[in-house]
RNA sequence: GCGGACGUGGUGGAACCGGUAGACACACAGGACUUAAAAUCCUGAGCUGGAGACAGCGUGCGGGUUCGACUCCCGCCGUCCGCACCA
């Protein structure tokens, strides 16, 4: 009698239950075993789960499942990263509250993803929009500020004049808001920043010991980070232009080496000199302002001509008095990189050179390559950026470009100007300091009172939390704290007097840049519980989306050195002891070719596929129309070729998706949802089912004594269950997760031969194969394999075993295949003992008829024999 | 422009340290069961030639190292990603 299909939609609610009411997933701070801590990218409820989180979630549970079946303690939580303007914009379209918008979601959401069935502790659940996380949050600023972490400045940043808010970098596309589409403008606003770059070197060593994060990401940190080694140089300033106070200008380079090659400095339009120069000089001033409005984007950049203003203002060579050059006011120079001031050497820099022959300067070459003729060395249109040999360059003729580099630095360094030196070796970094204040509504208030009298003073912290009025109205523009009736008035914490409360809040990268902290402690009156921080991090697994391979990651080491400067954690530096950044989940898309409709994009559902031999066709269902099968893109409401998880997990069950979601495409990479994968999937989740149920029925019963001996056939299954597990396991902790289900597979598929052999003796194995089957499938596949372990007779729950030993002995074979090739070219292979010496498998191989034929009777002038490997006759 | 990754059957992909390329799955074809279908099971298959045994070719292209290369080296081509007026 067959057994019933698997109805995985009716199960799984029901193991889901079990696991809850016996808190099976609850993790204890006390548990004395190892601890392993587990850490999927949290999510932003932006209403419900998509495919991405569906994947991203089933890797870690495959983990964090496993590790506890090896006995780890293990931690894996789950929470809401909760703040941020979508909730704004909906309570803009819908005159609902952000708070309220966004807990609905959670509720929506949390659902969505206990009804995958992951091992998650539920009683840590956090938002970072609940004032119980955010207040915290409040205090490691204040503890920053404190620190000088945490300071304000004023600077350049992207306005939206229609949202009027300004934008991060990454919400500017094409020089217009995101959003609002209005061109965005450059404000100078004084603003919040977390002093990052103060650990920019830090940052950047410690990125060789994270040798348990890809590669790529490490890179792109680094390149981020952008360190690069130059010098300081102060160049002397004369000329009628010249404004009173300015009397010299500091350029970065790192090529002082190029020095004697200098023809012009060019400093930025926001340089404070050319502010100054402007003022005396309208021409001056209204190229300072066009360069202002030219946009930020790309494209801009790309298209925008090189262009530069002569302030008449001259600039003294530092190696020689009687030598002057110009100072130019240019386009391309940016404020906050450097001085924001360089010298040109035209010979030495491409775009340099591009300046100089349209200003008509001098071009002087000052490198040639090694073994050049400098009496022939010239620069035409392209300038030589190599490293060489110094020419025209006076007492660094003949140098090479280290030498001279380390040459005009000791000189440089030992020469006045004014009282100091002339010149100074410096490290100069890429990375920016972290602007975090936002002209929003629906984020983390930054806890400080500006007071005429006393200025910026720091909420103490008997006051904390401040909390996000409930009142607040969303039927406009702009940032509803600052026009809120009463909010921001407060007395100020110091003097009593009036004052107003900042009305800024923090950018929501803040908030995801501890809550792993958090979690170790979600309950704790403070913001970290010291001792649970220090046993439970750094976590050990960490895996989310490679777009937060920069921003999210970076802040988050940042921050974790931060909160140990400020003793909120106990010296932790790195808090990501391994990274994985698994790849998008893609889709067909299905547009329409004709009629009034033509390019509309039609869902999955709209959509019937049709195999014409190995072509596959589209239609409409509605109408039968063949409509076109598009690119394999991302999922996403533009294109309309998402899937709900929903949908799956009410039709095939929240298993089928976890499964094929690990299966077919490496997790790095981007895996292609289709209809017929997920049938796959479906199948073999019956296929488990049945040969469970034969398993059960047809091996021995459970707790039967082991036989004393195994026939080969079973000893051969047996071999292949072990096997199995050993790889299984290799494969899951080197997160390949494709393999490891293929191996199951296989697994199944020697199991599935093992029951229709008519054989005797295999009752044992086969019940022990099905019963480690079922176990390898519990990270998986959890709901499914609780009821094949019920199946098999147990009233125990699987997610409650221990994880399954390999025996040892079963692992390797006695007699083994290998391949023997002539020539290089497989010609046969030889079945021989394992442990044949080198001279016996040698003589086997030369018997082998294939072989004989292939040497053709020419002479063996060598045989290659690599022990358990191959054989190669070469003749 | 700079930096990086990738390129394997009809498709997704596998191949640990240089040692039998194509595991496993999807799709496909043939067969069994069935009145039929679904479901399930069995079989086949890199390409070319051959009835077949077998032979030749084959991991983007061209070279190289090696007894032996998907794997290492050099040079191209293509796709994707990151950064980008960075001094």
């Amino acid at each position: 009698m067959a057994a019933e299909r698997y109805n995985a939609p009716a199960r799984e609610p029901h193991w889901q239950k079990v696991w809850e009411e016996r808190k099976v997933f609850l993790t204890r701070d006390d548990d004395p075993r190892p601890k392993y801590y587990v850490l999927e990218m949290f999510p932003y409820p932006s209403g419900r789960i998509h495919m991405g989180h569906v994947r991203n979630y089933t890797m870690g549970d495959v983990l964090a499942r496993t590790k506890r079946a090896q006995g780890f303690n293990v931690l894996h939580p789950m929470g809401w990263d909760a703040f941020g303007l979508p909730a704004e914009n909906a309570a803009m379209e819908r005159k609902t509250d952000p708070g309220k918008w966004t807990n609905g979601n959670i509720e929506v959401m949390r659902r969505q993803l206990k009804s995958m069935g992951l091992s998650i502790d539920w009683s840590r659940e956090i938002a970072t929009c609940h004032v119980d996380y955010y207040r915290h949050q409040q205090k490691l600023f204040l503890d920053m500020l404190k620190k000088g972490l945490a300071y304000r400045k004023a600077s350049r940043v992207n306005w939206d004049p229609v949202d009027m808010t300004v934008l991060a970098n990454e919400q500017v596309i094409d020089g217009r808001g995101w959003r609002s589409s209005a061109p965005i403008e450059q404000r100078e606003l004084t603003q919040w920043f977390f002093k990052i770059t103060a650990y920019a070197d830090e940052l950047l060593e410690a990125l060789q010991g994270l040798a348990k994060w890809p590669e790529k990401v490490r890179l792109m940190q680094a390149n981020w980070i952008g360190r690069s080694e130059g010098m300081l140089i102060r160049w002397a300033l004369k000329g009628k232009a010249l404004p009173q106070g300015h009397k010299e200008l500091e350029v970065y380079t790192t090529r002082p080496d190029t020095l004697y090659g200098a023809s012009f400095l060019a400093i930025a339009p926001d340089h404070p000199l050319a502010k100054a120069a402007a003022a005396s000089n309208r021409e001056l001033g209204a190229f300072c302002d066009e360069c202002r409005r030219m946009g930020t984007s790309v494209a801009d950049l790309e298209s925008a001509e090189k262009k530069g203003f002569d302030t008449g203002i001259l600039a003294v060579h530092p190696f020689d008095p009687k030598w002057t050059v110009p100072v130019y006011v240019a386009n391309f120079i940016l404020m906050d990189y450097g001085t924001g001031a360089i010298f040109g050497c035209p010979s030495g820099d491409q775009r340099d050179l591009d300046f100089a022959r349209k200003y008509g300067l001098p071009v002087v070459p000052v490198v040639m390559p090694k073994g050049g003729d400098a009496a022939k060395f010239t620069v035409g249109d392209t300038a030589y950026v190599d490293d060489g040999v110094m020419i025209n360059s006076h007492f660094l003729d003949g140098l090479d470009t280290l030498a001279a580099f380390e040459e005009v630095a000791k000189r440089l360094e030992g020469q006045k100007l004014g009282r100091k030196p002339a010149g100074k070796r410096t490290v100069n970094f890429r990375l920016r300091d972290w602007g975090i204040s936002r002209q929003r509504f629906w984020g983390c208030p930054i806890p400080v009172v500006h007071c005429p009298d006393c200025g910026v003073v720091p909420v103490p912290d008997k006051q904390l939390p401040v909390e996000l009025p409930d009142d607040a109205t969303f039927d406009r523009p702009g940032n509803p704290l600052d026009r809120h009736p009463s909010w921001k008035h407060v007395a100020c914490p110091k003097c009593a007097g009036k004052a107003q409360r900042e009305t800024d809040t923090m950018d929501t990268f803040v908030d995801s840049s501890w809550y792993f902290v958090r979690f170790t402690a979600p309950g704790a009156k403070t913001a970290t519980d010291r001792k649970a921080a220090s046993d439970w991090l750094p976590v050990d697994q960490y895996i989310g989306g490679i777009e937060h391979a920069i921003l999210h990651l970076l802040y988050s080491r940042f921050f974790t050195r931060a909160m140990s400067e400020t003793k909120h954690l106990d010296g932790l530096k790195e808090p990501f002891e391994a990274l994985f950044t698994q790849g998008m989940v893609n889709h067909e898309t299905y547009r329409r070719t004709s009629g009034n409709h033509k390019g509309q994009w039609l869902t999955p559902a709209e959509v019937r596929l049709d195999t014409d031999g190995t072509a596959r066709r589209a239609f409409l269902i509605d109408t039968g129309e063949e409509v076109e099968i598009g690119p394999v893109e991302k999922m996403s409401k533009s294109k309309r070729n998402t899937i709900d998880p929903d949908d799956i997990i009410g039709r095939y069950g929240a298993d089928c998706a976890r499964w094929f979601m690990l299966s077919d495409s490496p997790p790095e990479r981007d895996v292609q949802w289709t209809e017929a994968g997920v049938e796959g999937a479906a199948r073999f989740m019956q296929r488990v089912w049945r040969l469970t149920d034969e398993a059960a029925s047809r091996g021995s019963p459970r707790g039967s004594p082991r036989p004393g001996s195994f026939s080969p056939a079973a000893i051969e299954l047996r071999k292949a269950a072990h096997k199995t597990l050993d790889l299984f396991w290799r494969n899951v902790e080197g997160l390949r997760f494709n393999v490891a289900v293929a191996q199951l597979h296989e697994l199944a598929n020697t199991l599935q031969g093992a029951l229709a052999s008519k054989e005797a003796g295999l009752e044992w194995a086969i019940r022990e194969c099905g019963e480690l089957l079922v176990q390898m499938l519990g990270p998986m596949m959890p709901h499914l394999a609780e009821d094949c372990w019920a199946r098999l007779g147990y009233n125990t729950l699987l997610a409650d075993q221990p994880w399954p030993k390999p025996e040892t002995a079963l692992l390797v074979d006695d007699t083994i295949t290998i391949a023997v090739q002539v020539n290089g070219k497989r010609r046969d292979e030889l079945t021989i003992s394992r442990s044949a010496a080198k001279h016996e498998i040698e003589s086997a191989a030369l018997k082998l008829e294939s072989v004989v034929r292939a040497i053709e009777g020419r002479e063996v002038k060598r045989i290659i024999v690599v022990p358990q490997r191959i054989v190669n006759v070469v003749a």
